[in-house]
DNA sequence: GGCCAGGACACCA
DNA sequence: TGGTGTCATGGC
């Protein structure tokens, strides 16, 4: 398909599931930190385990990047139970706040002040923090225009429509959502979100709804 | 009781 | 560079 084209169909899609949708308002999450932490804990598990821990945290009143980063990393573990992985992502917290800390004084205000490629690349370099935690930081907590691609992202445009010539790798498919699309964080925003809506209802692995996915119409 | 969920990394060949 | 094992809870 031409690219112009390519653009065409997927500017089509995401104003076909915003109608679909109406706004969503992602990420869940009142706060930049509540946000960080919910791309650690949702690492891999379904987002209601995550959602518990968060609630946790904040009924515990522990959810400042200070309190956070005295807590020992034992305490945190017990937190975050809920969401599996806890030992792990208690460490992967810890090495974020321990960067923050370290090289911006604890200040998120600080850190998305940054020019986003240089702290993209400072944020992959924190063992725990992969393409799509670093990115998911980058956009939904400090609007920056960075196309989030996941496991639905690939479930959706790979399996089912076919975009990807081949198994793209999450570069390649990141760059072909943001050379298609207009360089703007809230349409990134947005298009992440119902891509994940799309797959947590229509696109299952087992018993995908093809049917009544709103995006059917684009096969 | 089995499968799955909004990844990332260590280890090995 | 690519494949595989590991980390783990809670809902269906």
């Amino acid at each position: 398909m031409e690219e112009q084209k390519i653009s065409e169909r997927l500017l089509s899609m995401h104003r076909c599931l915003s109608d679909f949708y109406g706004p969503l308002h992602w990420w869940p999450g009142d706060t930049s930190l509540e946000i960080i932490l919910g791309a650690f804990l949702t690492q891999n598990t379904n987002w209601a385990n995550a959602e518990k821990a968060i609630q946790k945290i904040k009924k515990e009143k522990l959810l400042s990047v200070e309190t956070l980063f005295h807590l020992s990393e034992e305490q945190l573990s017990l937190l975050i139970k809920s969401c599996g992985y806890y030992h792990l992502k208690a460490r992967r917290i810890k090495n974020f706040l321990f960067f923050l800390s370290e090289k911006y004084s604890g200040s998120l205000e600080d850190m998305f002040n940054q020019d986003w490629q240089i702290l993209r690349k400072e944020l992959l370099n924190i063992n725990g923090i992969g393409p799509e935690t670093a990115d998911s930081i980058l956009l939904y907590a400090g609007n920056k225009p960075v196309f989030v691609v996941d496991a639905y992202t690939k479930r959706i445009f790979f399996d089912r429509h076919g975009y990807f010539l081949s198994e793209y790798n999450y570069e390649q498919m990141q760059k072909f959502f943001m050379k298609n699309l207009p360089d703007d964080y809230l349409i990134y925003n947005e298009f992440h979100a119902q891509i994940v809506m799309i797959g947590k209802n229509y696109c299952k692995r087992k018993n995908p709804d093809c049917f009544n996915c709103p995006l059917s119409k684009f096969l």
